[in-house]
DNA sequence: CTGAAAGCGCTTACAG
DNA sequence: CTGAAAGCGCTTACAG
């Protein structure tokens, strides 16, 4: 023999299912179905009610980890970050983990950093955990990542980021849009020579904004002269600071930067105070994201606002429809486009020669 | 019968422990002995190599569903806070998941919000999924929920705020410390009349802070007026502006604001503006938590700096020095303060009557 | 050093 | 409508 059985009457421990049929006086079969909303139709209302309140009275809670071994489903949503601590990232995974809540999924998230080896590495182990779905806050605009997920047929959902590959089902915002609505915005102003502190081109918003960018120029009549565009290597303060410090050296003649996200356009703003300039006097900056509390800098900022939470909610919705649709042989997911607004505070202004 | 059978030897799906012994020829048994590094040592060297080698060339990952119903462990750690989207938790979170990823632990993180009812449902959720342990960064200085974990026997460690409880495992700021780095800096600044800006008083964040405020003024033979104390309702912006406009109509005589939080002092900045009022020229205004980019706001935050990131990291590293306390009947875990530095910026200056 | 068996706590096809 | 049995994929006490 290989162990002494435990004795399923012992109140000491937390109640199973069989300690629970024991006390009802039913089989463990029938308790099953009788908990189960969808399977308890086939059980004889009387004794629903006897487990039911049995239930309720012993506090069974069913084990999680018995039911997923037999199910083959964790209930447990993986999601893969480049930087936790990036506030554009938190509201994402907040909105995440709200709608995860409601259908009933918990939430693992994973910090996969900026580095292709380490985010394998780290979907690796969410996928080891037997996650039922991914999203992917790390995506490339080409990523193998994203492609071994999808050979291994895991239902995976991009987040604020995209791939150029279309059939994969992603919720991001209308990236080329909001720079439509920046240049529209300066060109108002007056502003004839704009430049732009591009994100990476690896990345989707890097590259959609910069595109965006270039398109809403020629929409308006403006000069797109590639030597006003400067791609920051990543999107942080410290990045933007030195592509706008280069930038600024070899374009004096532009009037403002339209950055690729906020982190850039404070970047942006230092180079700026360094060169001894004024912001908007001198020159307007503007950003991308509306992060919080960037309305509160030296000046407020002018940005585009997206909103993260509600991206992050269907992104959720969308993993889950996902694993539906595996199940039901349901139509693919697809890309949903949010549209985002212009938020106008005081970075930007009148051009320094309409000042003049 | 039940069921077919599925073929052992189908090499369509994801190999198992059975396969993989078939493959080498050796029992199930002999095999997770071989791949466990103590136990291997009891199995012979000529099996380990060919069961290992094996296990590399079919692609084996043990199934940690099937291993956590046997060994009643999930190496899953549960993170409940109050507001993921709060750029003071993220840093937090990005530390636990960086040292559990370490241990070959995963992080189930849920939102709790402010609430007690939700935080207690949210926090079974997790109980649920059978997590291994649990970090709270939602503890009020009495709380129930902890008491409850602590009853089951879950291994629980408290993050950032601690319970009046001092049993509790919890690695905290030295929050009474930094303002006494706040109070100093002020008074050597020539500051005699310092109103403070409380959080609430049910947070062990908000009583220390505003405890350590008092003893300090004390300690710089200044008058502590209980007047001069206002505590705003949650920590938010909003809540902070509020409780600002209250106190400064209330004590007009005061040259400075110590709030006991960055969102506070913010919210403080907004106040002091719309009464028209200067900063740091007519009124001197100081954070806590050096949260990101308060250096970029006008003006530019002086405020106390809190490794959050390594707070994180240690309570993860605490939860599971207590899981495997529990096994070994270790000594109990212990409360960790951090030290605190200040960080001098430009919303703190000499005082309006010695401008004057 | 290795094998055979039991069991973790569920779900579900099958039989009645 | 209900029960008995098998099985999800592991680990581990026991026997040899």
């Amino acid at each position: 023999m290989a162990r002494r059985k435990p004795d399923p009457t012992d109140p000491g421990t937390r109640p199973t299912l069989k300690r629970l049929a024991l006390a009802v006086g039913v089989h463990a079969s029938t308790v099953s179905r009788a908990l189960d909303p969808q399977r308890s139709t086939v059980v004889a209302p009387a004794v629903v009610a006897r487990v039911r309140a049995a239930a309720e009275r012993m506090g069974y809670r069913p084990d999680p980890v018995a039911r997923s071994l037999r199910t083959r489903r964790s209930h447990l949503i993986g999601v893969l970050v480049p930087d936790i601590a990036n506030p554009v990232f938190s509201p994402i995974i907040g909105g995440i983990a709200e709608a995860l809540a409601q259908a009933d999924y918990a939430l693992v998230v994973a910090d996969g950093g900026t580095d292709g080896n380490r985010q394998s590495d780290m979907a690796e182990r969410l996928i080891a955990q037997r996650i039922d779905g991914l999203i992917l806050a790390t995506a490339s605009r080409r990523d193998d990542l994203v492609e071994r997920c999808r050979a291994r047929g895991l239902p995976v959902v991009l987040v604020n980021r995209a791939s150029d590959d279309a059939r994969l089902a992603a919720i991001v915002s209308d990236d080329a849009g909001g720079m439509a609505l920046v240049v529209a915005h300066l060109a108002a102003l007056g502003h004839r020579r704009i430049g732009h502190l591009a994100g990476p081109a690896a990345i989707s918003t890097g590259y959609l904004r910069r595109s965006g960018f270039e398109a809403a120029l020629s929409a308006h009549g403006l000069e797109n002269d590639p030597r006003r565009i400067e791609a920051a290597s990543a999107y942080t303060r410290a990045a933007g600071a030195a592509a706008a410090e280069a930038l600024l050296a070899r374009c004096p003649e532009i009037t403002a930067i339209a950055a690729a996200n906020d982190l850039l356009a404070l970047g942006a703003l230092e180079a700026v105070r360094a060169r001894g300039l004024l912001c908007p006097g001198d020159i307007s900056v503007t950003g991308h994201n509306d992060m919080p509390h960037v309305d509160l800098v030296d000046p407020p900022l002018t940005t585009v606002r997206i909103e993260h939470r509600e991206m992050g909610q269907r992104a959720a919705r969308a993993v889950l429809a996902a694993i539906d649709a595996k199940d039901a042989a349901a139509p693919a997911a697809q890309t949903v486009k949010l549209a985002p607004t212009l938020v106008v505070r005081a970075s930007s202004g009148a051009p320094r020669d309409l000042n003049a």
